[in-house]
RNA sequence: GUGGCUAUAGCUCAGUUGGAAGAGCGCCUGACUGUGGAUCAGGGUGCCGAGGGUUCAAAUCCCUCUAGCCACCCCA
């Protein structure tokens, strides 16, 4: 038996409903905001990641579904989608179109992770991106974005961290006063941070054994400089202005290496270990890394697989995908199943979602398939029908039967639906 | 990459000291040759995750692998 890959999951049935949920909002949001939908490979050259995630990040390191092609291109399955969009920003030339630009995407990522709870191999990402302001209100703006499309999706139970990392010269004063403080401390850390300590000092902080050091650290926020003080004061402001509800966590410092000043992300009260559902900041710059010219840029992620934990923790209803709102069900010869395709025809040509009987059962089977995928109405039509004409509609609620003229079965299955709604 | 738990029917699971593979639900058929849900009767649908070992005998004990769940690292 063949078994799907490690990390992987197979779609369909009830769980798709969630996911129609989610993309749609998603898709009608990001268009009333302003966003155009970008879609790129879901592989580039592993160049590309390893340049702008970072070479010494946890994603770098061990996390790329990284292989060799027949030309012995190395390839890396995307591990996050901001990369991609913005290496197709600089490759198209999409600059010369003006600024600010504004892009959304939707679809699978892959980290080579362990699976668990709110984790997977093969995951999905709705992610925005704006390019081109360097100003609070772009990263205003983005935060009430995420904040709407999660309340647009019914969630309420998350909590919206930020913090702002500063600019590069205020990062390097921060670590060194990071790595004096913990020198002091060394012998007694844990093993990871000790490791932590010589490779990535800020990650120090977000330890969870070694709680008791990091309350007493240094901040970030005391070391920004005048210019990141200020983006980072007046987009709380513009935020608290805003009625966005959000945390400040001066120990929120992100697996990624781009990011400059504005960070955020959202975690969700009842998640499990794996709590945040979405996450992001400012990358001012990334564009001019890849190859770009100098333009800020900011932008976030949220987990879709996270999204649906979410919304099933906080037992949201979600639309149900209407199908087979009516059954053709036929018996007899010819004839009658002639006149049923034509007629499931008929009503799917009305927008009508239709089922039409392909098994070739009795009645009885028929309609208990009927009633077992929720059908709402089903059309008899047996000899005795087609002999008079007539076709018998069936109420699978109330099991009431009418008979309508041939002539009339669209309209009055039409009235029929619009009062059972 | 590390650790704990787990793997028997489509689903949820039972299976004793090693001795003839089971239950509930679902599904199919019929009672009702033209009426679903309720009831009754019948039907087991299985490579007991895969491979190897021990044994007269393995779903059961041992080893390896694979996958799942949960947690660590870290993230969405």
């Amino acid at each position: 038996m063949y078994q799907k890959i490690k990390g992987t999951d197979d779609l369909y049935g009830d769980q798709m409903k969630y996911w129609y949920w989610i993309e749609e909002k998603a898709r009608e949001l990001s268009t009333i905001y302003g966003y155009g939908e970008i879609r790129t490979p879901i592989f580039e050259e592993t160049k590309l990641f390893v340049r702008s995630v970072g070479q010494d990040t946890d994603i770098v390191q061990k996390e790329m579904y990284t292989f060799e092609d027949k030309g012995g291109r190395s390839i890396t399955l995307r591990p996050e989608g901001t990369a991609p969009v913005v290496r197709a920003f600089v490759e198209n030339g999409m600059l010369a179109q003006g600024l600010p630009q504004k892009y959304f995407y939707i679809g699978p990522m892959f980290r080579y992770e362990r699976p668990q709870s709110g984790r997977q191999r093969q995951f999905h990402q709705f992610g925005a991106e704006i390019f081109g302001s360097p100003s609070p209100i772009a990263d205003a703006e983005l935060i009430i974005f995420a904040d709407k499309l999660l309340k647009e999706l019914g969630l309420v139970d998350y909590e919206i961290h930020i913090n702002s990392l500063g600019n590069e010269d205020d990062r390097i004063k921060y670590k060194e006063a990071i790595k004096e403080y913990y020198a002091q401390h060394l012998e007694s850390l844990c093993d990871d941070c000790k490791i932590r300590y010589e490779k990535n000092v800020l990650r120090l902080l977000d330890c969870k054994i070694d709680v008791k050091y990091a309350e007493n650290a240094p901040k970030i926020t005391d070391y920004l400089g005048e210019e990141s003080k200020k983006h980072y004061e007046e987009l709380k402001r513009l935020l608290t202005s805003a009625g966005i509800d959000y945390v400040e966590d001066p120990r929120l410092v992100r697996g990624l290496d781009y990011y400059s000043r504005t960070v955020f992300e959202v975690h969700h009260h009842r998640l499990g270990a794996m709590s945040a559902i979405a996450g992001g900041g400012r990358y001012d710059g990334l564009i001019k890394e890849i190859g770009g010219k100098e333009v800020p840029a900011l932008g976030f992620a949220a987990g879709i697989e996270r999204l649906i934990l979410s919304l099933k923790v906080e037992n949201v209803q979600v639309d149900e995908i209407s199908k087979n709102v009516v059954y053709v069900i036929y018996l007899g010869g010819k004839e009658a199943r002639d006149e049923a395709v034509k007629l499931a025809e008929l009503l799917r040509s009305e927008g009508i979602p239709t089922g039409l009987e392909l098994m070739e059962r009795s009645i009885s089977a028929q309609l208990k398939h009927a009633s077992r995928i929720g059908a709402k109405l089903c059309v008899i039509i047996g000899e005795d029908e087609l002999e008079r004409d007539v076709v018998v509609i069936k109420n699978m609620e109330t099991g009431e039967q009418v008979e309508f003229e041939k002539s009339f079965v669209v309209n009055g299955i039409k009235d029929m639906i619009t009062e059972m709604q």
